[in-house]
DNA sequence: CAGGATCCGTAACGATACTG
DNA sequence: CAGTATCGTTACGGATCCTG
């Protein structure tokens, strides 16, 4: 069995820290590396599972998976198997995950605004804590 | 010096991932565990160094130091050092920072009113997949 | 094709000790 | 008081192999 990693198994979230409470579980899980990704990919319509994959580019099966399931544990993503061969997945938002998606891609989006004040203010910071060769 | 860890040294922070793009740092630093609560406590006042973090409880002080550096690098914290002994160092939002805060503190109000919604989603997703003994 | 199981490196994090 | 340096742990995340 082995459900470690993350969070899949509901008992063991509780000792990750001995107090965190749930709001930033779910904060965690859609503001993840993929998961921001994924409720973006599914904003604009549903995915299978390697469409999803090719389409965020870079995320390995074992994470994808492992997103996917997180968000549909959580009830933001809804799973549709089609009992078919090959098998045929698709995954799209429930209204809960349409409202987090869309509360995410907002901050992402402001992130992408701040883009260029950020950099600036990162070039101010790292000439100041430079070494300054001689004081 | 040792300069791993996050993002302190901006040439690292491209390896972490091949094509990262500059907006998913952004995300990162302002929606880590540690910066959503530093950005939500500094959201009312300034504090100082020791006052933060046990306002914040439960944070060590390698990681608050760590997330305030990294903050004060993106430009959303300013940090006010007084040359008195013993040292007193202030933290407060900048303009930036402010907005910075709102934005994720608006997406933790809302993770908070749904964790209603996603502990039942949970609660009817372990079920459906608990093992059920026999079929 | 959709994912589960396993192995493994690395880096994130915490605890502690130490410094200006 | 406000940090930095060091160490040990652990769990995140990627690669690979395997299955229905």
């Amino acid at each position: 069995m082995a459900v470690r990693e993350e969070s899949a198994d509901p008992k063991k979230d509780a000792n990750v820290n001995q107090a965190m409470c749930p709001s930033r579980l779910i904060l965690e899980h859609v503001t993840s590396r993929w998961g921001v990704l994924v409720l973006a990919a599914l904003l604009n319509r549903s995915y299978r599972f390697s469409e999803l994959r090719r389409e965020i580019g870079g995320v390995s099966e074992k994470m994808l998976a492992q997103t996917l399931q997180t968000l549909e544990r959580d009830g933001f993503v809804h799973r549709d198997a089609k009992p078919v061969i090959p098998p045929r997945v698709d995954y799209s938002l429930t209204e809960l995950g349409r409202e987090a998606a869309e509360q995410v891609w907002g901050l992402a989006r402001w992130a992408e605004k701040q883009v260029g004040e950020v950099l600036a203010a990162r070039a101010v910071y790292d000439v100041s804590k430079e070494p300054t060769e001689r004081q």
